[in-house]
DNA sequence: CAGCATCCCCGGTGATACTG
DNA sequence: CAGTATCACCGGGGATGCTG
């Protein structure tokens, strides 16, 4: 199953068009940037990096500030962004226990680079509900008349 | 700041400065945020959005380029894309059948969001995998200790 | 309090076969 | 060529129970 020779695995587009350079990324499904896309895709890490916003949090109350997250996504949520360097663990030896949660630099510039996203969704929320409502209408129209 | 409840569809960004407050985003899991977060994370429409790129392809086209994605995949990316208003679809009523697909402008201004974060992760890609390696050194020294 | 271990389910995805 | 339809799988994620 090994891509082995991840042989140009994508479109080396050439010179077809009058339009300049298009930035060619790396599409391997192996590649640094999937790594980063699945775990922006998955269901709590950006909940989590949110919520780390300038806060230094502990477990418990990323638990309850995140509704619906179990225990145990949210330990291997945080566990995930730990070992990519994007949040910093502190254990306390006390008893009870006690560990805090906090954005590492790096977790802090990714925060910044997902907010440009998110500002993107809010924009343009209402020309993708619009899209959607055009779409699903056609979609009847030509189910209706078949 | 006060949650109140954790559903809380407000994001109030309003006059504050960009570091004066937390930037506060819809946490509610049907979201529109997560609606798009969950099209960026999927496994095919962001390498077919990068594909798209100032071009305009046809159905075989783009699967030959995006190797190891199925038929029917490829057909219910794009039908998502289309939905969402961020795909063009174009048939052309010739025998045989021929779909040419391209970006729409909705579509471009998604792809250069989404630029800075892949741009992100090329920069910062050293740091993760150090961050990997040192975290993975930790949990099996640990691990051999014990 | 902050986890880890286990079981289990569901939906996203792939493979295959068929069609206009 | 560009799909649709159906089946099967597997892994992400929830529920639960137990520990330091």
């Amino acid at each position: 199953m090994e891509e082995g020779t991840s042989k140009s695995p994508t479109h080396s587009c050439g010179t077809d068009g009058p339009y300049t350079d298009a930035y060619q990324w790396d599409t391997r499904e192996d590649c640094e940037v999937r790594q980063i896309l699945d775990r922006i895709g998955d269901k709590w890490s950006l909940l989590v990096i949110a919520l780390l916003d300038r806060r230094r949090l502990r477990f418990t109350e990323l638990r309850r500030e995140i509704d619906g997250v179990s225990q145990r996504m949210l330990t291997v949520t945080l566990r995930q962004l730990e070992r990519d360097g994007l949040v910093h663990r502190t254990v306390h030896a006390v008893v009870p226990p006690r560990v805090d949660y906090e954005l590492t630099s790096l977790g802090v510039t990714l925060h910044e680079t997902i907010q440009a996203l998110v500002m993107w969704t809010e924009s343009h929320q209402n020309e993708i509900a619009a899209a959607r409502a055009a779409y699903d209408a056609r979609t009847a129209a030509a189910a209706n008349a078949q």
